[in-house]
DNA sequence: TGACACTATATCGCGACATGATATAGATTC
DNA sequence: GAATCTATATCATGTCGCGATATAGTGTCA
């Protein structure tokens, strides 16, 4: 394989994982990403203006999102700017959810017959 | 109850998590957290001693870690300041593994029936 | 009709945070 | 006696998140 190697790029920030975790779903604009992550968040965590674009043109530049050249239809706001994971992002994303995923197990294990 | 909300500390940036997770074992000096998050990932997260002590004491000063008082037994490096999870340490833990878990769910379904 | 909320993108500026480098120092290994 | 390991600590730098603010069209409701 001649593709990059993901793990350089974990641990992800939160806000990186959370706008890469609602792009699995697949093509959103901005304003459907913050909205993506607060909903399925159950209004835990909220991303604003400045942490949504600031954060997504960094995972632009890194080559983990890309935008899409959308026609648009009539009905459609045409301020309206679509995003989709690039390869990288899904790999790069698949293996952040596989890092916490150990992770967690590891503290559910210990946290149950313990503490808490 | 009176005790402190604990959501108001999620989410956890990454070091914070993964010291409190690893404390989620017992009680550890410093150094041994750093081997336990390097082990526990497979060398795939290092935490160097400046993301160590400082993360450390953040989470002390936040109570959600605390140091514990040991009598020094003969064979000890007396070095050594052991660390523990507080109640709400312990809490926010197990909050940012929920909410992680939740998260991990909705892309990994979405990651399957798809790209990757 | 004027005030308010929603959709949608964008940037400034501050503070919090992670981290590489460096320092100290005793113990152990080779 | 040089290197590596154990163990803690701090400085300096740069990244990052995020509140506040701006712009602007659309919709709601009294």
């Amino acid at each position: 394989m001649a593709t990059t190697d993901h793990r350089k790029f974990l641990p992800l920030t939160a806000a990186k994982f959370h706008i890469l975790v609602a792009l699995t779903a697949g093509e959103l604009h901005g304003y459907a990403i913050m909205q993506s992550v607060e909903s399925s968040s159950k209004g835990l965590v909220k991303i604003g203006p400045a942490t949504l674009y600031g954060t997504l043109k960094r995972l632009v530049d890194a080559g983990l999102a890309e935008e899409v050249a959308r026609p648009l239809t009539a009905s459609e706001d045409p301020r309206r700017r679509y995003y989709r994971l690039t390869g990288l992002g899904g790999r790069v994303c698949a293996a952040e959810a596989d890092r916490l995923a150990t992770l967690i197990k590891f503290a559910g294990a210990n946290l149950e017959r313990g503490l808490v």
